[in-house]
DNA sequence: TATGAATGAGAATTCATTCAT
DNA sequence: TATGAATGAATTCTCATTCAT
């Protein structure tokens, strides 16, 4: 089902480049270790990345949209129904990807991606207005649309950061995910 | 009731980092320009701190002690009033401090802080213990204490950036930490 | 009664690099942008030219070759009379070509031009015999006529560059030429 | 008579950079070796030198003092007998210093200087000035005072390049520069 | 011949840290 | 203690040249 993928050297830096930023941190990884750990030479990351901020861009790009991809789910649901899935998604993708979940979160603190890329990613993804209907419908709290969405995402953030550390077993995820989606949906629900 | 500091120089360089890092970046920030900022030489900073390391830890350790004392409050009441107290609180000293609350999140996330000064810190507050209580007398719901915790710091830290970037009036505070508090106690109620 | 060019890349990959070094420099000017300027690959320049120096050592002759022959001139004339006609057609020359002009003094100066090829030039054109045979029929004075070339040329270089810095219509040049070749007779007549 | 030099590393790296210019060209000239040469580590370079670029307009400009040093000469003169002490003030330091004239010249010639550097030296050196005052006085030509000022210039620099070449001995160049002089005179002379 | 992705040896510059004063 | 010039390893990025196709 996998494309031709349009080169195999720029995929091999991009799947380095997360490996090594996850392991030793965005700031201690050097483009020469990027290279050697992809198999190539260091001047070799340069023909497919202009610079270290637009690997990290695509790196984070990359991870953004896989993240995003665990989330999507049948339309015609209700929307706590969505919401439910989408949660147990996340957290699956998370759990089975924990060095992505981390560097995407890394990334993203540090400051680390340019506005450019993050304002791209914003424009795919608008879950406020996903919010935004459930809250004119009566489903949830009046608030910030904003609010609530980051809100959740922390919450979200930390469940995962739990499983990992409690080193969650795949059997046991369905049950913790719904009792995560439980005190996540009583803390907007109207 | 403050104590003579024990060496203003030392307390200077603490300040200048607090102001440099927050504005620019704990990677971007040389030693030498916290020094200058600090209005001492280059070499003097290393008289007080072994490495850039070391101070990145005083500094993060002085933050969260700060932090932490916002949230103090009397001893005798409930569960849930200690709670409320602490949200606002710590909401309050957020709002007065941002730079100090956005550093403070980014040293710990950019895992600049070591884990010897994380251990350390950990073991002066056991807000788990103060969880687990609650648990045994049924105000909240059953789930690992360390979890709760985690959860309840991070929308916290949410419900702060949303009013930062919200630019909340200083009168609009106490009306927004209560609903944030709500927000937070149905999520864990019991 | 040109010759077909023996390969029309070639010439494409001088013109190009000579519109290239003359605008930004020699040391500026990468072998691939002459190449992309050229509408060739990178890798065909060097089918071509064995390195980057070769292409210099080229382009500085076919430029030289072109300058020289603006001077050329019909026999059967006085030393002064050819002397005058090579002035002034050589400044001509200069005026249409400036950036070829340019460039010639440009890649002289930055010794990027072999040794080899400055040679194998130099005993192309002979002028110092040319001075010989004027100076032992008493017109000009007696010096080393390496000395007395080298003056002309440089005279001539100046009078080029002020031309060129002045704007000089295309009317007045032959006015200018005149003085300046009557400066440069003054210094060297007997 | 030398005052106290003012950082003797400095000087060195000057020096070290002349020395090394004038033998390999700018462009070859990496700034380690110079350092290394200077007898300094290669962050020392940038302690006195924000960039290569800034050495560059330093050694220039120390050159291009230590030149014009070499005409300067007593007033209360004729144009005429200013212009020959010039003349041969200015020859002998060349031959004296061949490499630093070479360089000044190659330094120029490269556009290596800085148009803000160049501008601040033209503003201490005003020959035009001393060409159009004895113009007036109707000692020479009429003609731009600029284009005389470059064509005496240019003369000069060929002559000492000649001399060099031809390995001149000091005992030869009080006639040398006395030829010289009258082959530039009779070019500008009214 | 022609291609252009790949190479890897440098290059300029940075900066935490040292140490003689 | 305090200083700040000096250090030099480390870093990102460049680019002439090669070579499999």
């Amino acid at each position: 089902m996998r494309e031709t993928s349009p080169s195999p050297k720029r995929q091999a830096l991009i799947d380095a480049a997360i490996e090594l930023f996850s392991q030793e941190g965005f700031w201690n990884t050097t483009t020469a270790r990027i290279a050697q750990h992809a198999g190539v030479a260091t001047g070799t990351l340069f023909t497919y990345f202009p610079s270290k901020n637009d690997l990290i861009d695509e790196v984070y790009s990359a991870i953004k949209l896989e993240a995003m991809h665990s989330m999507r789910c049948t339309s015609g649901l209700s929307f706590q129904e969505t919401l439910r899935l989408s949660c147990s998604g996340y957290l699956s993708w998370c759990l089975q990807n924990p060095e992505k979940h981390f560097l995407k979160h890394q990334l993203y603190q540090e400051n680390a991606v340019s506005k450019r890329m993050q304002d791209s990613l914003a424009d795919v993804f608008r879950f406020d207005d996903f919010f935004r209907q459930a809250m004119s419908s009566g489903e949830i709290i009046e608030q910030d649309p904003e609010l609530l969405v980051a809100m959740v995402s922390s919450q979200l953030e930390v469940a995962v950061q739990h499983a990992i550390s409690k080193k969650l077993a795949p059997e046991e995820v369905p049950e913790y995910a719904e009792t995560i989606f439980q005190m996540i949906w009583k803390s907007i629900a109207a």
